[in-house]
DNA sequence: CCAGCAGAAAATGTATACATTATCTTTGAC
DNA sequence: GTCAAAGATAATGTATACATTTTCTGCTGG
């Protein structure tokens, strides 16, 4: 466990700032998986009272981060590869719900301007030919914009808030592990058009299975990027492991 | 807003004390949508110090029952008539997601045996005749340990941790399976008995389907039970808001 | 009468002391 | 040497005092 920086931003209260502090320690991988988070640690490293701290561990565990068990406190959860995988299935039927429940109620006139305008990006981002890395980073910020305009489109808070928890479970590798190809790229933009063109011509069922596979292929091209093909198997079907 | 029942019981910590006590009194109807709820008043309420009237207040805010916002406290959040419905929508796809992994990972021994003896449970309970309110009552457990099993077989701490978020939604708990008819009641346990037929001869897609279809009717049964929408705006205070 | 600005009241944010529980260490018996 | 029990240590749970922010109140000026 190496020391945290300092939260001298300090913007609003010290709950906030001791949240994300602790937070991108945890996910910069300063922390063991199933090792203990101690109040008076974090207290002295971050240079603030046990109060915060206890709020910002409370929140980390309902954010599924942290295991809380009374009188015991706070550990790192540990996230398997079956985890991390079935994160994306739950995301792909939540948001391929979201999608459906958008072509039933109908863009309104400022989220058809946002994911037209998303669109548009995309296809002069990828005009031209070969995408450098710049180029995935601009494209991932309009990718996110599209998702979430359609997340909001849908209308239901609970909704929303659970696919912010499938994106709170950290990936094994950086956040932007799945290096994507050329390739995968241009097809995931393809199916931003398809999926916004079944929307606007509420076509329900076809939005959501648009966009429910859409979002399965991001899991594919996880399980694709991982280290062994023993590895891969036991993420996806292995679950054949002895069941007691 | 009305006095709270002293927690006296003190099952462990008094944060878990307060927790549920203030979770009830949500429930119960003691505070209006909207309401703000100060936290030296839970404190006299209760008897004890504010510190675990806020960690309730915190955990009760990450459950999606109140909100918050820094400096200004909790308010209880209003759900409107959409949230509910759409609430099953979630939890539709959600088990639906949970059926699916289920029949692909295979049942162990112990769920299988439980999953059998939540079927024959039922079976004997709506062999004879008439369906009183007590059978209802026993059929609301079974029904729910029928369902709580399939999430813990389908492996995903995520998954399991949303259906439950899904279920803290009030209005839309399992409890209300006891507001149904009787021809629901056994339609519902026949719906059963194919979701575990499914599973067993591991039809994922088939398990998916039924399992989305049957919480599906859960929230057309809750929607053909509604008053005349007429009604139900103005019980709920919940004016449909125009899409801007 | 209303707008707007103090000042007061009250609410939440934070620090800290103390209580309770868990964990570690030491000691003693076998 | 191992195990167990008792005390010591340290962790979390709780109460409370104080700090900061919000909110209410009432005054003043127009």
């Amino acid at each position: 466990m190496a020391a945290l920086p300092a939260p001298e931003t300090s913007s609003s209260t010290r709950f906030e700032s001791v949240l994300e502090a602790v937070r991108a320690a945890i996910l910069a991988g300063e922390f063991e998986p199933g090792e203990r988070l101690h109040e008076v640690k974090l207290t002295t490293l971050l240079g603030v009272s046990r109060t915060p701290v206890r709020a910002a561990l409370q929140k980390l565990a309902s954010e599924g981060l942290l295991d809380y068990t009374p009188n015991r406190g706070y550990t790192l959860r540990e996230f398997s590869i079956d985890e991390v995988i079935s994160a994306y299935e739950v995301r792909a039927v939540l948001e391929g719900l979201a999608a459906r429940l958008s072509a039933e109620r109908g863009l309104n006139v400022s989220e058809m301007g946002t994911l037209q305008q998303a669109l548009r990006d995309g296809d002069d981002l990828l005009r031209n030919g070969h995408i450098t890395d710049e180029h995935r980073s601009e494209y991932s910020r309009i990718n996110a914009c599209f998702h979430v305009t359609i997340h909001a489109s849908a209308g239901s808070r609970l909704l929303n808030d659970m696919v912010y928890l499938c994106q709170q479970v950290p990936v094994s590798s950086p956040r932007n592990v799945v290096a994507f190809e050329e390739g995968d790229v241009r097809r995931r933009h393809e199916d931003h058009h398809r999926i916004f063109e079944a929307i606007v011509g509420r076509e329900p069922w076809r939005a959501e299975m648009l966009m429910r596979d859409h979002v399965a292929s991001v899991k594919s091209s996880l399980i694709r990027s991982l280290p062994s093909p023993a590895a891969v198997q036991s993420a996806t079907k292995t679950a054949r492991r002895l069941r007691r």
